[in-house]
RNA sequence: GGCCCGUUCGUCUAUCGGUUAGGACAAGCGGUUUUCAUCCGCUAAAGAGGGGUUCGACUCCCCUACGGGCUACCA
């Protein structure tokens, strides 16, 4: 068996979709599986709605959630170009020999006059196709005579061409998740395969491509469904059919809420990214969100993505890119819409920081902690780290909501004040405080039966002060184990801590 | 409207003719943590409906319903 060739082929039209970065994923790992290539290939025939930045977008994109490339626009390759703008030239000698077979023809007709067929077709309960029927009253070299067609040709006429279904006929092929697709060539239309700006239609370019490419299999959205026994018919008529690639369609993702396929709207409208990445609109610069600015982890958003529509017979759930490499298989993809589920994303975030490297965690969040004056280093940031991971969804968390662990806390829980806060304590605190300044680096236990013979000396329950202590030190109600935190703040720094906190509770409660 | 694809707990799914239909997220309850944002335990929760085929159907076939996709000189 020749080796596995896959390609990922976005269009430029805008900042790529979770939906599109799963079929890029499910892409990759069919094909690292199989030791065969990925190839990204630009889809960019539609002028018209080609958007500045996206390719750049989607490059970046992929890159970041770790998929690789053998071969694309931006690594080159054997089959270069691959960019489908800079590959126009090539197209339209496969046009030629599809018209020079008889399996495509001109077609002159203006957009009203299409539009009227259409109408027409719709009135008299007629599907509204170009098809074998409806082409022989239009204006094309089926109904044209031979020297009419070349002086329209000759003069330059707009034209496009389009390719000549046979009026009945069974279209089959065999799809790797649904099994065999039959539709009718009477339900399908004359598609245009060559446009009258010169560019090939997404049929013709992704048919000629893959085929000259020498993609083994494609895989892509369902979307694509309906236009793939188009494509066979190409393969057929370019004579490729024992070439042709094997076609793999994938299920779609959905509103988590509702019908529908998930839409940029969606996002905006119930709070999470559908994007990998922060996109700015170049026309309206409008900003939509991306997982990499909300803080997800990059396997995380890979996990999550493989698991709508994937799922191993066990129960596994947390897999990294490299052992859903090895696990993956195409025969496990179901065959149903995934609605996709926010919710579900954060806790993969969270399983994936609870595997990630202290160090790693610390050195990414290092410079956001720096710019908000925390001062702090790499060794007490990684224990920082390793002390509240378990308990936050982002790494970014632990920058936002753990100040307390780089500085005095200046505002204090009320509620806690209220409930914990009263001489008695306050007593408690200022012996405690003037306790530890003599002890230095003990470890946490030490420091907690400390406390706990303090608090019993004086005659009061632990649960009575702990609260309190806790306040004093972060202005909390919450956070990691007590007196490890204690331990690693330093109990210079929480004896300094305590007695701001009784000056300054003192103040405010007056 | 037409064509195509689909249908197991609220959600993602396991099951490839014989199971007490399993797991995870979310939910509820309880417990740890004398903090909670974590963790643990428990509970509730599903085969769309109707026909077949079969000793036996969630699993295979048909119909209906529902959902989705496509129906451009967009991909």
């Amino acid at each position: 068996m020749s080796k596995v060739r896959v390609r990922f082929a976005p269009s430029p039209t805008g900042p790529l979709h979770i939906g599109g970065v799963r079929t890029a994923l499910f892409n990759y790992l069919f094909a690292k599986q199989l030791g065969g290539d990925m190839i990204l290939r630009i889809e960019d025939t539609d002028q018209a709605r080609f958007v500045p930045g996206a390719e750049d977008y989607i490059v970046e994109s992929l890159k970041w959630v770790g998929i690789q490339f053998d071969e694309g626009t931006h690594v080159g390759g054997p089959f270069a170009p691959y960019r489908q703008s800079d590959r126009k030239a090539m197209y339209r000698q496969y046009a030629d020999q599809l018209l020079a077979s008889g399996h495509a023809y001109y077609a002159f007709d203006t957009s009203e006059e299409l539009d009227a067929m259409r109408e027409k077709l719709k009135a008299g309960g007629m599907a509204p196709q170009y098809d074998a029927v409806s082409r022989m009253s239009m204006i094309n070299s089926l109904t044209l005579p031979e020297d009419e067609v070349k002086r329209r040709l000759d003069a330059g006429e707009p034209y496009v061409i389009r390719i000549k279904l046979p009026r009945k006929e069974e279209v089959r092929f065999h799809d790797l998740i649904r099994g065999w697709v039959i539709v009718q060539t009477s339900a399908m239309d004359d598609k245009v395969l060559f446009k009258s700006d010169g560019m090939p239609t997404y049929h013709l370019a992704n048919v000629v491509d893959d085929y000259t490419m020498k993609i083994t299999h494609v895989i892509r959205g369902e979307e694509w469904l309906p236009s793939a026994p188009l494509h066979v018919m190409l393969y057929q008529f370019f004579g490729w059919q024992d070439v042709m690639p094997k076609f793999a369609h994938l299920p779609l993702i959905l509103k988590p809420d509702g019908n529908g396929k998930l839409s940029k709207r969606d996002g905006d409208r119930l709070g999470f990214p559908v994007f990998p990445l922060e996109w700015k609109d170049p026309s309206t610069n409008e900003i939509s969100s991306g997982y990499r600015e909300k803080g997800y982890e990059a396997e995380a958003v890979v996990n999550m993505l493989a698991l709508l529509g994937w799922h191993t017979s066990d129960n596994r759930e947390i897999f990294s890119l490299e052992e859903l490499i090895k696990l993956f298989s195409i025969e496990k993809i179901s065959k149903n819409g995934a609605k996709f589920d926010p919710e579900k994303a954060k806790w993969f975030n969270h399983q994936h920081l609870m595997l990630k490297d202290n160090a790693q965690i610390a050195s990414e969040i290092f410079e956001a902690c720096q710019a908000k004056g925390y001062q702090t280093n790499m060794d007490y940031l990684t224990n920082v780290v390793a002390l509240i991971k378990e308990k936050v969804t982002f790494s970014h968390d632990i920058v936002e909501r753990c100040a307390y662990f780089f500085q005095t806390p200046t505002q204090f829980d009320e509620q806690v004040i209220a409930k914990k806060w009263n001489s008695q304590a306050v007593a408690f605190l200022q012996d405690y405080a003037n306790m530890i300044t003599s002890m230095e680096n003990e470890d946490s236990t030490t420091l907690e039966t400390s406390f706990k013979t303090l608090a019993a000396d004086k005659g009061l329950s632990p649960g009575a002060v702990m609260q309190p202590l806790r306040l004093a030190l972060t202005g909390e109600g919450g956070g990691p184990p007590l007196f490890e935190m204690l331990c690693l703040i330093g109990v210079a720094n929480c004896a300094d801590r305590i007695t701001h906190a009784i000056k300054t509770i003192q103040v405010a409660t007056q």
